[in-house]
DNA sequence: CCCTTAGTTCGATACTCATCGAAGTCTAGT
DNA sequence: ACTAGACTTCGATGAGTATCGAACTAAGGG
């Protein structure tokens, strides 16, 4: 996981391969990196400070309660895919985009 | 699907991408993955012919009852990460390489 | 023809997961 | 302090998944 592999990507033990892929496996977490994503090229609106986008946005945007968001943003957090930050009572949270090309190089090199 | 993006593999459309997120969602099914690309590697036991793998040695590697391999072999197949033939009483798998690129591709883009 | 071997399909069970609402925590403002 | 807002945690419920064993299908060999 700390080793560099050759293509420049940390490589991924099984067990972090293994909830990464688990939290890919799913439309809805899709969605949200998706959205993290576009939000951080049209950034500039409420709740969305530079790249980076607010639960309560992504609640909206998904049409979810908040806690199930929640549920869902550890899931990410955990697999490495996203990160937060705390900011007074907002949560604003980003991409991890070299977690998610390390995924797509072990799958690759699989 | 059909249509080959810049990087020279098939544009996966949403439901594929998710078919193939969820089954390599599985420690047993990226396991068989390994284990068919590796009997394409060092090829020529019994049942292996060239680089594909009868279910048969699934069953004894995995520690799995034929059903459950057929299951999970259904699974890849329809995600389109293996491809089998049938020779006899004997069905032959094989990775689909070009697939699973093509699963890394549209995670990268993600 | 029967019998064996290889795999699939079916039905049941146990387990994991997504989602919600309710209750709890934490921070900011009054 | 008290209140309001933004999450998070907890508990319940319904949906989906992995696994098994049993019954089924198909192909070859006596």
């Amino acid at each position: 996981m700390a080793v560099p592999g050759a293509d420049g990507f940390a490589a991924l033990d099984e067990a972090s391969l293994d909830a990464a892929l688990k939290a890919l496996a799913s439309a809805q977490r899709r969605e949200i990196l998706r959205f993290l994503a576009s939000c951080a090229a049209e950034h500039g609106k409420t709740c969305c400070a530079q790249d980076e986008v607010c639960a309560c946005k992504l609640s909206e945007h998904l049409g979810l309660v908040p806690s199930t968001v929640s549920h869902h943003m550890a899931i990410l957090r955990e697999a490495g895919l996203v990160s937060a930050r705390k900011d007074g009572t907002w949560v604003y949270y980003t991409v991890e985009r070299g977690a998610l090309a390390a995924v797509a190089a072990e799958l690759g090199a699989l």
